[in-house]
DNA sequence: GACGCCGGAATCGTATACGATTCGTCGAGG
DNA sequence: CCTCGACGAATCGTATACGATTCCGGCGTC
């Protein structure tokens, strides 16, 4: 691992090589995180590394057992469907409130990135790939929203479900053609304007809880 | 300030006293948290309360500065607005979740807390006691929801709206009458059991963009 | 052979120490 | 009297040190 050393302190930059690499799968749910490891590795002292593991256990990243150490944080299908559920109720209203607003240049952008997710959907599935770009396509659609907090709130989720693991290794290749599917159906509805907010919102969750569907059975 | 000293550990017990601090107004927005008068005061080093605030930060309830310190988050009437717009959100789906769910000792709880919260309308206006009376009305329904990572969502925003002491001291009187009537309203709905799910949502989530609507103008 | 106890290694939690940065103030020069 | 610079106090950020707790493996006993 590597400290991006662009005058950052160092617990900053501890705690963004720490966070990247628990969302990227580098350490998987249950890892352990060894204070003493972790500053050897990235060359500074242990005080720096707690702070930085202080707020991934504020976000819910890790999990500290005291005088035992912490873990990357484990869900269980329980958790995760709690997890996702409530992605759907923000994304939901994320995009009720992009509906007003959005631009004809992030409708574009994000078509664009709909249509790289079906030419992965055809191939042969690189996971990271997938979750990036899907990950992206429902970015551009948050920041049409405008609101501060309910980027931050969507963001932080999706960490959490990435971090979880349960994407990368559970979702089907068929679930992933229906949600490009179901975006493109999104995408009509916000250029063509005359959906009802509720209608919007009540379909746009759907989508994200047909993720939970596709997968229930498949944990544990 | 004092250390609840049951067996946790130093920054546990200063995370939460800081905390407490905060939420009930005790630290004020934009009020400075200097690392080492709150280590004198609560008698620990410096470093578990460095633990501490690192936590704070990541809740957004505390903002650092590098090299000059931490301050209490200050919140202005758009940030304002945009978070009771999620609590708005989060706080409506609760009641549909809870729909289903309540017993009626939860709905029977629900009801005394709101007629207390009447009583208090009536007579002159102790803000901390209305505060915590609402909060726990609310709460109350929350918990059927069943939904632990709703509840924590709900109970984090909850406490950035307390920490801003907007409704501490902008939330008028006239407003609070009709929090009750409106609170009467949910409790009639929830113990009919025939209203639709997606009536009752939008209606809940009316019942907290009121406030609002109640304060808009007052701020700044 | 199974069980329990003991001791050392690993790891955590906190205190202390100290260099680095910021901010305010005071004095000199204009 | 105002402006600018320099110095000192306040505060932060990080390293190091060390006691406390937990974990684990080996040894003795039954």
């Amino acid at each position: 691992m590597q400290l991006s050393s662009e005058g950052l302190s160092k617990h900053e930059a501890v705690y963004r090589a720490l966070r990247e690499a628990i969302v990227n799968g580098r350490y998987g749910p249950g890892d352990r995180l060894v204070l003493s490891v972790i500053a050897r590795d990235l060359d500074v002292s242990p005080v720096p590394v707690r702070e930085a593991m202080r707020r991934l256990e504020a976000e819910s990243l890790v999990t500290f057992e005291r005088n035992v150490g912490a873990r990357v944080n484990t869900l269980d299908g329980e958790a995760w469907e709690q997890l996702v559920e409530m992605l759907a109720l923000l994304d939901g209203y994320a995009v009720v409130r992009a509906q007003r607003r959005i631009t004809p240049a992030a409708l574009d952008e994000a078509q664009e990135l709909n249509d790289a997710l079906r030419d992965q959907a055809a191939g042969p599935t690189d996971h990271e790939r997938v979750m990036s770009l899907h990950r992206r396509f429902h970015r551009v659609i948050y920041a049409c929203g405008d609101n501060e907090y309910l980027i931050e709130s969507l963001d932080s989720l999706w960490d959490r479900i990435d971090a979880s693991r349960v994407l990368a290794s559970e979702y089907p290749a068929k679930r992933l053609a229906s949600a490009v599917d179901e975006h493109d159906d999104l995408l009509r509805q916000l250029r063509a304007r005359d959906v009802s907010p509720a209608e919007l919102e009540r379909c746009t969750r759907q989508h994200s809880l047909n993720a939970i569907l596709a997968i229930r059975g498949r944990l544990r």
